[in-house]
DNA sequence: TATTTTTGTGCAACCGCTTGCACATAATTT
DNA sequence: AAATTATGTGCAAGCGGTTGCACAAAAATA
């Protein structure tokens, strides 16, 4: 630690004869320092390259131009994407985000949670951990008046706003397609249900099934399916029930992944056998063999919004600002893994491409 | 913005009929403080649920249990993923962890790191963008004191620490596996040569071809091909020429990607007819088709490994530190995608499941 | 009992910057 | 020329904790 002393506005201060409330001033581009003080004090202070303590003038003013972001897993396609958008506006508007992932621990949630709440950030935002019913943290940052904004997996008892897509509709748009290429047995994959996203993806599986009137089948729902070994497990009981649906309609990627691959190795022919549709549209849909149609969340603006929301929140002064929740419109990506052949339909082509790193 | 008044370390004592220092002796635990005192102190303030001030305590402490953590881009799948190995890391030493993103341009880089040499970080983990070729804002760094480790892509002038994998071990196990599975006539894409990763990579190409008497045919290495689209042009140059190599081993998986996809459509058998070999071990190689052999990165582990050297860094007050460096050793992960059918091998399997959000 | 040592608290300066207010001096206005 | 207003700076009190040092009171030693 070399450390060497600190270069501060009291040494500006002293080698121009003057004081810090000046220096600060002039720094600050004060219109009450002479012009020819403050470009003292700035060449000065650009010489010495001068930057003013965080800390301290955190400290002083009351807040610190920082936003944090909880998320249960940083490496997580969607979380990442998201944490990027979030980036790019803060770093936009001068802001620094400090990131925490809770592991899908609630108890770890709680831990963050308080830990963030001494004055570390401006404001939060934040998404769920899989094991989060309650939200006893959260209140406490509503009371204590710290603007919290979450996104995708929200707390619906919170008072605070959030941003998400509309998974219903997506689900919706989904089933619809799925319907339209002639499919009519079809099974689900559910999420969690006390998550909001999952639940809202499986109303609207039922409810295009009976606006259809298609006959549900239990068997054919499966719950908490949305890991890559889930679903190739539920797809072992299907495949054992000798009684095949004509798709699939999964609430995640891997799950739908899981299924594949397991159908694929008892020979069963996608998507003419059986049709998938999955939901996150993560990067590997448009390469996987056979392409799979999914919902694309727009993670990157879900991010973007969500700080933009955030900050204008922060930066609210006059009046008490009111939660505002922002929904988004998913898009279906329709590929070949929904497609069988004896339709044929317009397909959307909307493939992004990945760079490497 | 309800803003309560705070409650802080005065108040405290006020209620306690003592005085701040006290207080913040008691919170500290201080056994100068009688341990009557303490619990009254302590239990007031978890009645209060009291947290002291982050900036206050930073300010007068002269550190913020923070790092800084500088990235090209986050949602980069392997970048995530170090960072969520930062994290982790961090938080179990109660550090706290602030991200920025470059997006690969050096003018960005400049000004991040400035902004974070305010006192906002105690020290700075990164990995620099693609643009960088010059570091007088890592100069700074190190000449301020800041603690500083780079990983991966690294600036090799800059005296600091530095984690990183074996690239050119990683690219020779690769080619000798290649090699191994009877390749002769192999291509090569590589990266930046500015950036030590690829540069390094490279090198183990060159070296394994010279080792084995391999004729290296300039026609068949690619610079600068590391993005889907770049490998698929790559491809179509070599599939022009009419003269196609036995193997191609590329520096990254997405390039890999674009021409397996390109060869593909002209029906080139893989890995029978071209053989592949990628390297960052993407979470989609073990589910593509072909299952694409790759060298893993041990991307969490290098985030484990950079966070406990920067933070042994910050904390080690008495000597000054010497930068280090550490090396992982990668692994190569051996899928279809190299194996020729002629040839039997004894298959490493190692496949992580990656599950969905 | 007198003296030394321990124990528990408080005082006050400080971390580096911000900002309301006061106050000279200079520029305008009557 | 006197009165008023504008202009440029400095004083000092924070922001909320931390910490070296001093100092009574209590305990231990002589």
């Amino acid at each position: 630690m070399a450390g060497k002393k600190k270069y501060t506005i009291h040494e500006i201060a002293k080698e121009l004869n003057t004081t810090s409330s000046t220096v600060s001033r002039a720094l600050q581009n004060n219109p009450r320092i002479s012009a020819r003080m403050r470009k003292a004090v700035q060449d000065l202070a650009a010489l010495h390259n001068y930057q003013p303590d965080f800390r301290a003038s955190s400290l002083a003013k009351g807040y610190g131009k920082t936003i944090g972001v909880l998320v249960p897993k940083i490496d997580r396609h969607f979380f990442s994407t998201v944490l990027s958008g979030i980036e790019e506006v803060a770093a936009a508007n001068t802001y620094n985000v400090l990131v925490c992932q809770s592991f899908e621990s609630f108890e770890k949630e709680l831990d963050l949670v308080k830990n963030l709440m001494n004055g570390k950030v401006d404001g939060l935002i934040a998404s769920i951990s899989i094991e989060t019913k309650q939200a006893p943290h959260f209140e406490h940052v509503v009371e204590k008046g710290l603007p919290l904004v979450f996104f995708d997996r929200v707390c619906e008892s919170i008072n605070a706003s959030k941003v998400l897509i509309d998974d219903y509709a997506g689900a919706c748009m989904a089933m619809e397609h799925l319907i339209k290429n002639g499919c009519r047995k079809i099974a689900h994959f559910a999420g969690p249900q006390h998550i909001n996203v999952y639940r809202n993806r499986t109303r609207g599986f039922y409810d295009i099934m009976q606006k259809h009137n298609l006959e549900i089948n239990k068997k054919l729902v499966f719950e908490n399916v949305i890991t890559r070994e889930t679903g190739c497990q539920a797809m072992q009981r299907i495949i054992a029930s000798k009684d095949l649906p004509d798709a699939i309609f999964s609430s995640g990627d891997y799950s739908a992944l899981g299924a594949i691959l397991c159908a694929r190795e008892s020979g069963i022919r996608i998507p003419d056998e059986i049709a998938f549709t999955g939901f996150a549209n993560e990067p590997w849909d448009s390469f996987f063999d056979p392409p799979l149609t999914s919902v694309d969340q727009h993670a990157f603006e879900i991010g973007k919004q969500s700080a933009a929301l955030l900050i204008q929140e922060i930066e609210d002064h006059q009046s008490t600002f009111v939660p505002r929740t922002i929904t988004l419109n998913p898009e279906l990506i329709i590929r070949k893994s929904s497609l069988k052949k004896i339709i044929t339909l317009p397909v959307i082509q909307s493939e992004e491409l990945n760079n490497g790193q």
